[in-house]
DNA sequence: GTGTAAAATTGCACTTAGTGTAATTCTATT
DNA sequence: AATAGAATTACACTAAGTGCAATTTTACAC
């Protein structure tokens, strides 16, 4: 099965477990570099899994598609958005606990590395919209993830509106930092964005 | 094949535009009725040529892949929607106009065959997610067009938000329909999407 | 009508993603 | 040491999608 990572698997150091870790991030790692280096289309996956030291058919045990060595990357980063959220403080307004937690998440990652993976992304349009219609299930979950937190039955539209303002908010944020180049850090642009549209609710 | 000899064929569309149109038709009829019948894996391009009465390299001269057969109804749907809404009066309130041009549309199309082609969709995962990539692209249209609409910089971040919540509400709306089979009408569902969001605003 | 350019249609060969199956090799556990 | 189950692999196969080049069909000019 692909995939899992999970935080809430048992903490199994066994052989069997780092090895699964170790080939996973080896075919992504690999990846990665070959689609940076000549491009998505032009990488087959039996170049991959070449490089990774695998056979083809393994690579499918792995990862369910090529697409998904990309998406994996992307589906990380909600699962532990959402992660960050439960660490928010409870006082907060939700539309700012949430930016925060974004906010401290992206800090973790080097913004230009972020940026190549997002260049790459774009380029590729199944992928491309593999990703945007991961926002879509992303506003879910993050819905689910707010009503947990204030779990007040007549907050539930408002906090609806929170998950989409939110993911409106993120989507313009990188939007922005596509655009302008990476002028200014992904933390501005979201604070910005937030703002902008807070000021409007 | 009778061709018309006369030099009196009145309209500008000539005999290739409509045979072209006929083709495109065809293969989507054609197309869809399978996908409904068999399934949409178990469906082959071969099929589908072959019932369309057309070689299988022909078919990539109309769509680009399996998965447009199903996309070209979700897409063109975007536009009318854009184009209903040109029709609204500007004395309305934007995200009144943006339901409103909604419900008109959707009123145009039988609603048992508009929930059948949204269940074949979901059970596909390449076309669900090329799906909800296109209300990513959709809300962007819509905020251009709102943008024409109401052309007051003041008022931009504003039309921002209501074209996030209009996409939301659609979406909300579509999903609920799918949720309670088909029990009340779409319109309704509309109004009510519109109505809980817009109270939170 | 005739000729001609462009569009539409097709066949063929080819690449590659992805799957089913069954055999084989490892790792964990008793 | 033995056994169960997970991981890895080879092999064969299907089907989507592309490139190319030839052929037919439509449009339009003369």
């Amino acid at each position: 099965m692909p995939a899992d990572t999970g935080p809430n698997t048992p903490p199994k150091d066994g052989l069997r477990e780092r090895k699964r870790r170790e080939t996973l991030q080896r075919i992504t790692d690999v990846g990665m570099g070959l689609f940076l280096q000549k491009g998505y289309e032009a990488t087959t996956l039996d170049e991959i899994a070449a490089a990774a030291g695998i056979s083809r058919r393994t690579f499918f045990y792995y990862f369910k598609s090529k697409d998904d060595i990309l998406l994996s990357l992307q589906n990380g980063m909600g699962e532990v958005i959402i992660a960050a959220l439960k660490a928010e403080s409870a006082d907060k307004r939700p539309l700012d606990a949430v930016r925060d937690a974004v906010i401290a998440v992206c800090a973790r990652f080097p913004a230009d590395e972020m940026r190549a993976i997002d260049r790459l992304m774009r380029s590729i349009p199944a992928v491309q919209a593999r990703k945007q219609a991961s926002y879509v299930q992303h506003e879910d979950d993050l819905f689910q993830a707010l009503r947990q937190r204030w779990p007040d039955p007549q907050r539930e539209t408002g906090l609806r509106l929170v998950a989409m303002l939110s993911m409106g908010a993120i989507r313009l944020s990188f939007e922005a930092l596509n655009r302008e180049n990476g002028a200014r850090p992904i933390a501005d642009l979201l604070h910005e964005a937030f703002a902008a549209l807070k000021a409007e609710v």
